[in-house]
RNA sequence: GCCCGGUUCGUCUAGCGGUUUAGGACAUCGCCCUCUCACGGCGAAGAUCACGGGUUCGAAUCCCGUACCGGGUACCA
């Protein structure tokens, strides 16, 4: 059985260019990149491309750097910046000059404004070649020092290849690539020039980026040659698209990896995601859930699928929630606690009334990580754990608390609890931490047993009992389990929320 | 315009000439579990495999064309 992608440590990069945020396209390409270099025992690098100075800030490089440190993908050697190496790329210019591989062009910018314009009129595709430049003007253009630029001199009539892993083998006419620029007039180096020198010296034996890349590929391919090495190999990933199929954009929701770390996005759970869209594994049926080991495993280049991807915002949160539901206690409560003391400032979040210390933190946590899809949402269904609610759900009420029978059956169920407390805790054997989750349930047993003989003496069901209740303390209908929430809150608070709650209730119209 | 690429349930995908009444996942709907909401379990619905021609005994799978979508077409990356 011959793996193409598995036995050879490969030395792959990443190579993005400082001009914004990363976005999540971006984020995958560095991703395959780290898992193929993982799989195969090789290096993954990082390259900031910053030639552009008209849009590459340091901003934007500070923010990639983060962006990837957050998301674990850090490269294995230091970063290259290319602007730093001004130097290699002009040697690397010289090169091509002094063999004759690329020239200095004095044509002037209108004079191919015109040539471009002809061709698409004529139907045909615009390539530049030196002669289309009479010589004798050209000289004249030199020895007037009129500005040029250096292109490279592209061999006619022969057609540059490249087998893609992804694509499959692609072919170019050198015809149709023509004569491309390779160094600006004041002699800085272009992207295909630099991208090619800086993969030769950095060992690069596989560039794996987005598919906007595959037309360059030729150019890059004649580069190469020129300097006379093996180019690596090319896998080009299919583009992310937007719910309406167009490119993702901005105007899609988030699209920076910034941006899904404050939505409150486990970093694991959008690599997870990422990793899906645009490859499986071989398994017909498989768990989609994976940690970055089980990806790093499986994964392989060439079941990279060639058709662009639709990113679908509503399974991504799926699969964090399936990761927040996988996470550690003590992972899960490192990740909530900066959320919750965001939300919630100041004393309350550790060692307050409601809430006191870890434990008790933790295990509050641990009531809402099944309902939680973010970690955002950890602060939503978790509120009255840090504050008596306010106000209590309008429609609830009018349900539930409308009749002054109902309002009173709420005050018994609080004078059950109240009394049922001390015993319970006795019983229990659970004291002022939860100590154990068996405690804490048989104290939530205990608890539950005389409020089912009051919802049978009373002849109702059980729900007409305890959602009274749970919209008293947490002013919802919905929420974590009931009696665990009691606990937590304590008996004082508890009856303060009931008796507010019942009297409220009294005061509707 | 020209060059290149893509097209399987709403979405992500499995599928590489017969094992397919096209499998799984998200979302949707129903049932179960149940103090609510979730989680979990079970089930349903959902794809004339873009369309039209071929090749073949046989095609989602191979070939050609068309349509639509995308990328590129820079002294950007």
């Amino acid at each position: 059985m011959t793996d193409s992608t598995s036995p050879r440590p490969e030395r792959v990069r990443f190579a993005p260019s400082p001009t914004g945020y990363l976005h999540v396209g971006s984020a995958r390409a560095a991703l395959f990149n780290f898992l193929h270099a993982r799989h195969t025992g090789g290096k993954f690098l990082l390259r900031i491309e910053d030639t552009d100075l008209e849009r590459s800030t340091d901003d934007a490089v500070r923010q990639i750097l983060e962006s990837m440190k957050w998301m674990g993908l850090e490269a294995d050697e230091p970063a290259v910046y290319q602007t730093k190496r001004v130097d290699l790329h002009a040697r690397r210019l010289e090169e091509l000059l002094a063999a004759g591989k690329a020239y200095r062009d004095y044509c002037p910018k209108d004079r191919l404004d015109q040539l471009r314009d002809e061709a698409r009129a004529a139907g045909t595709i615009f390539s530049y070649r030196e002669t289309m430049f009479p010589a004798e003007e050209a000289l004249a253009a030199q020895e007037a020092g009129a500005p040029f630029v250096i292109r490279f001199r592209t061999p006619p009539g022969e057609v540059t290849a490249f087998n893609d892993l992804v694509y499959g083998r692609i072919e170019t006419a050198n015809d149709a690539i023509g004569d491309f620029v390779i160094a600006r007039g004041d002699g800085s180096p272009l992207y295909n020039f630099t991208n090619v020198v800086d993969d030769v010296d950095m060992g690069i034996t596989l560039v794996c980026r987005g598919e906007d890349h595959v037309s360059n590929t030729p150019k890059q391919v004649l580069l190469y040659q020129a300097f006379g090495v093996q180019p690596p190999r090319f896998a080009h990933l299919p583009l992310i698209l937007g719910t309406d199929k167009q490119k993702l954009s901005k105007r899609h929701g988030a699209t920076g990896v910034d941006q899904f770390a404050s939505l409150g996005i486990l970093p694991e759970a959008l690599l997870n995601f990422l990793a899906l869209l645009g490859w499986a594994p071989s398994e017909a049926e498989f768990d989609e859930v994976m940690t970055m080991e089980e990806l790093t495993k499986r994964f392989s280049l060439d079941r990279v699928n060639k058709s662009p991807a639709v990113f679908d915002h509503e399974k991504l949160m799926w699969m964090n929630g399936m990761h927040i539901r996988r996470l550690s206690a003590e992972e899960l409560v490192a990740r909530v606690l900066p959320v919750l003391a965001e939300r919630f400032p100041g004393e309350h979040v550790s060692g307050n009334a409601l809430v006191q210390g870890d434990a008790m933190l933790r295990g509050v946590i641990d009531l809402a990580k099944e309902r939680c899809r973010t970690l955002i949402e950890f602060g939503d269904a978790l509120d009255f754990f840090f504050a008596a609610p306010t106000a209590w759900d309008d429609k609830a009420m009018r349900k539930l608390l409308a009749a002054p029978e109902a309002v009173e059956r709420l005050r018994e169920t609080g004078r059950i609890i109240a009394a049922t407390w001390e015993g319970a805790v006795a019983k229990s054997g659970i004291a002022g931490q939860p100590e154990s989750a068996e405690r804490l349930e048989a104290w939530c047993h205990t608890m539950e047993e005389p409020l089912r003989a009051f919802s049978e003496s009373a002849a109702v069901k059980f729900g007409a009992i305890a959602q009274p209740v749970r919209l008293a303390v947490t002013g919802r209908t919905a929420s974590p389990p009931l009696f665990h929430g009691l606990w937590f809150l304590g008996a004082e608070e508890v009856a303060r929320r009931i008796e507010a709650c019942a009297a409220a209730a009294e005061k509707l119209e």
